[in-house]
DNA sequence: AACAAATAGATGTATAGACACTTAATGTAA
DNA sequence: TTACATTAAGTGTCTATACATCTATTTGTT
């Protein structure tokens, strides 16, 4: 559906504008179908971020600021969101012994195994989600790549 | 800045993955920007979009459902976002009188102002965030209508 | 007219983002 | 080595999103 439609506005102030509202809208329609998806999991879309994240690490521990780094959010708050996927038992923390005031984060068997099931019933989501062919997803990245200077 | 290097991730499971994860990274970047604009005028974006709305009605009422309607995020809750502009004076509410479970909504005097001084100041901000000449915006919104469906 | 279903809006609660501030540990320089 | 600045993490507070539920109307059906 056309942008217009989707929120009912006529036009737009300039392709600008319209690219700014369309990024927003869009961001809020896939947010909203990953919702569905993770709530199941009970985890949400940053959650599961954050795991994914550590999953990465290959069994190496990261710090809270590096995770905070990796995230899509910069402004988010890495810290509470460790702090909730502990109580969850799905990651563990370490103090750093070089480091102090560093706190390691791991991500335990049961934050895999849930990542795992996830990953098996999530093949083909981020496809079915965007409705464009090969072509012109490469273009979308390049754009946006290129958007944020 | 490539995403890659942006949350510092070497690679993307396929092109779909990494434009999931490249509109979400996009959304926040200008999500931080608009905050920082909008924060001197006592606005979230959010509350802005709102009060956009309300002047795209040319002086006639809107009720509180066909403001979120027209929301970006579907999700959201219109009710208390207005509320939050009616505690600053920019909206005020009046019963329907042909539907009493109805509210109709009203930018005030105030709200236009605030929204007036916003636009001056607003001038090539949209263009200022988005690094993209006028070709490539306008294949950027087409790609985001199609993706969506 | 009576009553169930549907609708508009408000509200409650959990999670997350924006941003300031605190505390503890480390680094650095007089 | 003491003093000050910096850094890592955590916390507090406000706003917003996600989603369920509640109340007051209105509508539709019999």
């Amino acid at each position: 559906m056309r942008l217009e439609e989707a929120i009912k506005q006529k036009e737009f102030k300039d392709p600008y504008n319209k690219a700014i509202v369309n990024l927003l809208y869009t961001q809020s329609f896939i947010v909203t179908k990953q919702c569905t998806f993770f709530k199941p999991f009970g985890l949400s879309p940053e959650q599961y971020n954050v795991l994914r994240i550590l999953r990465g690490q290959k069994g190496n521990p990261i710090t809270v600021s590096s995770i905070q780094e990796r995230m899509l959010n910069k402004m988010s708050n890495a810290s509470r969101l460790v702090e909730k996927l502990k109580q969850k038992g799905m990651v563990v923390r370490e103090e750093c012994p070089s480091d102090r005031r560093q706190v390691d984060i791991l991500i335990t068997e049961k934050g895999m195994d849930v990542l795992n099931q996830l990953h098996n019933q999530m093949n083909g989501l981020d496809k079915a989600i965007i409705q464009l062919n090969e072509e012109e997803v490469d273009q979308l990245n390049l754009l946006l790549d290129k958007l944020r200077g």
